[in-house]
Formats: structure tokens, C-alpha cells, sequence
RNA sequence: AGAGAGAUGGCUGAGUGGUUGAAAGCGGCGGUCUUGAAAACCGUUGUAGCCUUACGGUUACCGGGGGUUCGAAUCCCUCUCUCUCUGCCA
């Protein structure tokens, strides 16, 4: 969410960040018409609820005296009623300005490339070995089948396309990955959280994720529960309303857990095995810090995430995201991508946001900071996620990358000791 | 799921219509004392909005929402959660 305040007393600037996104700015001067309504009403009924809670503390004194105060009453029963209709109207004007906030994305850092969609992405760095076969090389699809590892026409049966059913060695390989993140990033300083995957409502608006993209969500209808699309949900929901001493920053979080995403809007896309999904497995990370640190956490967050690619000795790629392709929440944003070499293109396997303090303010979550002289003043802290990583498109260049020409997987040296064995 | 009890500041816990933003204790912070520490003593100690250059003023907040009243932590309705007992269950 916004900060309304940064509206009111710089919209040209917001408007400005909000057209580098592609997004209405029209909207702005809206919310400052409301906005000034809203303070206007404050101001009146304030007034007015000063003199009531005079004039009710006289009433008191006057009735402890045995005094007649029904003039008094009289009088305050008109305040009363006009404080009344005031209050009224504030929780409309309140509605409106939480509607619109509701729907705005959070501003791109200064820095963030500008552009108009994806094709002007910034490609920062290339890593890793990219393989050269000297046959022709066999989609994670077919690989899955042959092997009889990956049965996504079963997963079709079960659940409906974009539900993945890993079977014998493809199930054991898929949890030595997971294990293999999550215990990397352990030794690296990140506490290992197995959180709730159905939450509720106020953590989904915490995270922002809904209202805006509710349609992209599972919903539990007699509960109202959420099937979470990424355990950022629930992680960042660990500390809503919540207030952190300095000193714990910056807290460092990793989960694994299933994530779930209707994907709507994107039927017919890339449908093939792994590459878009509606259940898949994930190993988020989750950073609380100082805002002075943000940007500098985001770029360790990048290190922690190719750790593992580098572990995997995986093709991949960084780009830094323009500012007309960032995501709604963050204000910037690198993504990783893998490469397949059977679909001959990349595919995105890690997203490393900076969300500044667009879903703490939301959530209240913040910190006290330590001013000169040992004061403290409470602060949003900054929020930042990155998957490290999503195992879905990562299988797909594992396996391609691995694959020998009769058609087996070796198991990448890091995975041996998960899995127990060298070749699928 | 049924019956009962409850939800107050960082914590424990008073408070059942009128100087209660809220007693007391603990904790935290600052100070005195001390070579240092502890103890003791003194002081201080929530969040947010609005007005103000500032000092400060003011409003709201006692689980959430709504209501009664001149006035609500206190009365009423409703929701959520916690605890105890019963039932069911991995």
C-alpha cells in the first residue's frame, strides 16, 4: 500500500512513478480530492468531539453536585447527533481512499531501468556452462515418460492440467532438491519456517494479494481460506502487527511449500509439462530489514539464490527488470532464468523482489529505530522476497542438462548424498 | 460439533456508566549511589491521525464490528479467538 501522506504532499512524483509503470495516474488526482474531503471532515468532527467531551465532563460534575444539567444534555444530544452524521461520513470517504490504495502498485526505485514490457528487460550476467549435445536432446516432458519419473496426464486425471504427479526417482529427486535449498540457505543464516498453506483473508491482504489478484487465487468457500501462491503469505504474516527491535534486523527467513496459482488470463500458454503450472514447489526467501539496507540485502538475497544454481551447474541468467515489467508490490526486482534446451529459451525459475515498505505498511510491521541520544521512533521496516528457487522450470533444465544420449538422468553431484543414487 | 468461562498497556493483573489513557506489580529506559556490578532510591515508560516552524494542543484506540447514552474499558447485539469439560478425528 501507498503511503496517502506521500500523495498528498508530492502527487506529481507519484504520478510521474506510476506512468514509468504503464499504470493510470488519473487516479491521483482522485485519491487528493478524497483525501482532501477526508481531513476536511476530521477538522469538523474533532472540534466537535472536544466540546462534547468537555461539556459531558461538566454534565458529570454538575449531577455528582445534584445540579440540574438537562440544558447541557439537550445541547449535547445535537453535537452528538452532528458528530454522528460526520463519522458517517468519514467511514465512506475511508472506504473509497482504502479501495483505490487497494489497487495501486508500489513505485519503482530511482534506479530501476525504464521501459515498457518485458522486451526491455536488462540481461545482467550469464552463468554457468551452456552444454553442447552431440544428439538430439529430449524434452523434460518425454524424459519423465520414458523414465516413468513425471506423469502429468495422471495429475490431469486427478486434479486437472498444471497438477504434477511425480513419481518413483522423479519424487525422490524433487525432495533432494528441496532439501538441498533449504539446507543450504540454513547455513547461510536463514531460519526454516513450514508454514500454514491455507490462510485467511487479512494475511492475503497483508501480502497484497488480494484484492487485486484474487481471481489468480484458490479460495476455500465455506472458510474463506487461501491457497497460498508463494509462502511469502504466510512468512511476512509471521510478524504482522508487529514490532521488531532494531537489532533483530535483518531477520532472514527461508520456507519450503506447495504454491498454488489458477494462472487465469494465461490459458493456452505455455501448457507443456512444467513450464506453467497450477501446483508447484518452491523454496521462498524472506528478508525484514532496515530501510537504509534494503537495496544491499536485495543483492545478497541474488548471491543466496545462484548459490544454488551454481551448486546445480545450471545455464542461467540475470536480468533486472524494467520499469514497466516489475511486479505490483515491489519496487524492484531481478529475475533468474534457466535455460531449456529442448524449448531453445529461457524460462523463470526465481523472481528477487525489493518490496520496500509497500507490504509492511499494510501489515504493520515495523521496527524500532535507534535515533541519536538512545531515543527510539518507531519505522516501516523493508520487506523483501526471493524464491531460491521455484523446482518446476529448474527440473525442466536439470533434467534436459543431465539427460545422456540413451535417455537416463545422472544426478547432479549436490543431490547425490538427498537421493541416494547417481543416475534415473 | 455441544456446554461453560474468558479476552484490559511489553508481561502479570485491578477496574461494572462521569478528572481512567487506564491502579498496582514486573519488565524496559534515564539518573543517584559504586572502582565496577548488584541492591536500594528518584524519575520516565503505548500506537496512530489531525493542527503547529517549534513548545505544545487535540482526536481515536481496553479482541474486531455495530448499538444504547450528554458521557462507555464498564450496558446491549454480533463476530473472532483462547481456556475447561463432552463428542469426533490424523
Amino acid at each position: 500500500m501507498l503511503d496517502i501522506k506521500l500523495i498528498r504532499e508530492n502527487p506529481e512524483y507519484v504520478r510521474k512513478k506510476l506512468k514509468d509503470r504503464n499504470e493510470d495516474d488519473s487516479i491521483i488526482l482522485k485519491l487528493q480530492e478524497i483525501d482532501g474531503k477526508r481531513l476536511e471532515i476530521i477538522k469538523k468532527a474533532e472540534v466537535l468531539k472536544e466540546k462534547r467531551n468537555k461539556v459531558s465532563d461538566e454534565i458529570g460534575i454538575m449531577k455528582r453536585n445534584k445540579e440540574n444539567a438537562d440544558g447541557k444534555i439537550a445541547e449535547m444530544k445535537k453535537v452528538s447527533d452532528e458528530i454522528k452524521s460526520y463519522d458517517e461520513e468519514l467511514r465512506k470517504v475511508d472506504e473509497e481512499i482504502e479501495k483505490e490504495l487497494y489497487y495501486l502498485p508500489a513505485l519503482p526505485d530511482d534506479k530501476v531501468p525504464f521501459g515498457k514490457s518485458a522486451d526491455d528487460n536488462v540481461e545482467k550476467i550469464v552463468c554457468g556452462e551452456k552444454l553442447h549435445f552431440d544428439f538430439k536432446v529430449k524434452d523434460h516432458v518425454e524424459l519423465g515418460k520414458m523414465l516413468d519419473i513425471l506423469d502429468f496426464e495422471r495429475g490431469t486425471k486427478i486434479s486437472g492440467s498444471g497438477f504434477p504427479l511425480y513419481k518413483g526417482k522423479g519424487a525422490t529427486i524433487e525432495r533432494a532438491l528441496i532439501n538441498y535449498m533449504l539446507d543450504t540457505h540454513i547455513a547461510n543464516g536463514y531460519k526454516e519456517i513450514l508454514p500454514p498453506i491455507l490462510v485467511n483473508r487479512a494475511s492475503m491482504e497483508a501480502a497484497e494479494k488480494v484484492p487485486k489478484f484474487e481471481e489468480d487465487m484458490y479460495r476455500t468457500v465455506p472458510d474463506d481460506l487461501f491457497a497460498i501462491p508463494t509462502a511469502e503469505v504466510p512468512i511476512i504474516n509471521i510478524h504482522r502487527d508487529e514490532i521488531f527491535k532494531q537489532d533483530e534486523l535483518p531477520l532472514k527467513y527461508c520456507g519450503f511449500t506447495n504454491c498454488f496459482r489458477r494462472e487465469a488470463g494465461s490459458y493456452g500458454k505455455d501448457t507443456k509439462g512444467f513450464l506453467r503450472v497450477h501446483q508447484f514447489n518452491k523454496v521462498e526467501l524472506i528478508n525484514f530489514c532496515q530501510p537504509e539496507n534494503s537495496y544491499e540485502e536485495m543483492e545478497k538475497m541474488v548471491i543466496d539464490a545462484r548459490r544454488i544454481l551454481d551448486g546445480l551447474k545450471v545455464h542461467y541468467r540475470i536480468i533486472e527488470l524494467c520499469t514497466g515489467d516489475i511486479g505490483f508490490s515491489a519496487s524492484k526486482c531481478y529475475d533468474i532464468e534457466v535455460w531449456s534446451y529442448a524449448e531453445d529459451k529461457w524460462l523463470e525459475a526465481s523472481s528477487v523482489s525489493n518490496c520496500t515498505d509497500f507490504q509492511s505498511r499494510r501489515a504493520k510491521i515495523r521496527y524500532k529505530k535507534i535515533l541519536e541520544g538512545g531515543k527510539t521512533k518507531t519505522e516501516l521496516v523493508h520487506i523483501l522476497n526471493g524464491s531460491g528457487l521455484a523446482t518446476s522450470r529448474l527440473m525442466v533444465s536439470i533434467l534436459e542438462s543431465n539427460q545422456t544420449k540413451d535417455g537416463h538422468i545422472v544426478v547432479p553431484e549436490v543431490l547425490k548424498k538427498y537421493t541416494g543414487f547417481e543416475i534415473i
